[in-house]
DNA sequence: AAAACGGGGCA
DNA sequence: TGCCCAGTTTT
């Protein structure tokens, strides 16, 4: 049996059932796609589930507000998947009549759709014959020919794509390639991969130099930058807040959050209540208080954020801008500003 | 070519 | 703590 025949034999007997597993309706499988990218089936399975529920067709997604989708996609991370997943399911109504087009080249053209994502559905729903190489195929393939080039750098992408496709099985692409992504997920994991019942064992070049724990390569990453953000939770009389809107570039783009001062290292009270005066909001100030004593760190994959929330008591209603706390909870908000609102609802309205 | 972009799970 | 996840886009 070739290395094909047996993913394809392992597949069938191992394969988990998924909610998009059976089906080729392109709109499905992309939004299962763009959901799973760089993010575990476990973590986003209940966001497809929701997905489907809220817009069983294109037409449902193309016609919801980017705030709506944003609410929906709230806690997935990597957001911007969720304003090109909005665009893309306009663009597809818009301009392709409700069909997703079905080459790889034209799928490419897609917003949030790159290599991975446009081989991925053109062979699942149209049988093309494309190699997907998503991490799961890199790290398969890396161990079982012993390819010791870094996954990430040019040379291993292009070297790891030729390789894919000299070794797919071009007649069953559609299971060929969900097969050798879920052959990682399971069998050829990377940590504590199940060799002893690996079907390919005998011929695994890493297995038999002992280097499965070596491989596959990956460039070091960049290193994590600390930032320290104060966010400024304005209370007024009638128990409205201030929230913003993230615009421009970096984390978080479209989602709200609070008026933010970020500085250089942890401030005290002294020099935050100082800075209050560069906002454009003047309320009279009744009070000013950490609601939380140390640092909350919060990571994301290449910042670490040392965030503290001062809930500052105003004099008076709130100007524009004002929203209650029963409406902050319907705008999409970043985990951080969602993790503090449920501790400060336990606090203050309980 | 490298950096930016989230959040969670695991040893 | 560091690594990885059905990657893509921007710099």
């Amino acid at each position: 049996m070739t290395f094909s025949e047996r993913i394809l034999v392992w597949y069938d007997k191992n394969k988990r059932t998924l909610p998009w597993r059976g089906t080729r309706d392109p709109y499905k499988i992309w939004l299962s796609e763009i959901m799973l990218q760089q993010t575990r089936v476990v973590q986003g399975t209940p966001y497809y589930l929701k997905f489907i529920g809220n817009y069983p067709k294109v037409h449902d997604l193309a016609n919801a507000s980017e705030e709506e989708v944003l609410k929906l996609w709230q806690g997935l991370g990597y957001y911007s998947r969720a304003r090109n997943l909005h665009a893309t399911a306009k663009m597809v109504v818009g301009e392709y009549g409700g069909d997703f087009p079905d080459t790889y080249k034209e799928l490419l053209k897609l917003k949030g759709v790159g290599d991975y994502t446009a081989s991925a559905i053109s062979s699942i729903c149209f049988d093309r014959p494309e190699p997907v190489v998503d991490g799961n195929v890199y790290r398969v393939l890396a161990r079982y020919f012993g390819v010791d080039l870094a996954i990430n750098s040019t040379e291993g992408v292009k070297y790891f794509k030729k390789l894919a496709r000299e070794v797919m099985n071009a007649k069953n692409i559609r299971d060929y390639n969900q097969g050798i992504m879920e052959f990682g997920a399971i069998q050829c994991s990377p940590k504590k991969p199940n060799c002893d019942e690996c079907p390919l064992n005998k011929s695994c070049v890493a297995l038999q130099t002992n280097k499965v724990g070596e491989l596959p390569v990956k460039l070091k990453k960049t290193k994590v930058r600390d930032r320290y953000f104060n966010y400024v939770v304005f209370m007024s009389e009638d128990t409205k807040m201030m929230l913003e809107q993230r615009k421009g570039k970096g984390i978080w783009q479209n989602l709200w959050q609070f008026p933010l001062i970020e500085s250089e290292e942890s401030l005290i009270k002294e020099s935050f209540t100082r800075q209050l005066n560069s906002f454009d909001y003047q309320p009279e100030i009744v009070s000013v208080d950490k609601f939380n004593t140390d640092a909350i760190i919060h990571k994301l994959s290449h910042q670490h954020l040392y965030t503290t929330f001062w809930i500052v008591h105003t004099k008076g209603s709130q100007q524009d801008g004002g929203v209650s706390f029963e409406d902050v909870e319907k705008y999409p908000v970043p985990v951080l500003i969602a993790d503090f609102l449920e501790r400060f609802k336990k606090t203050y309205f309980q």
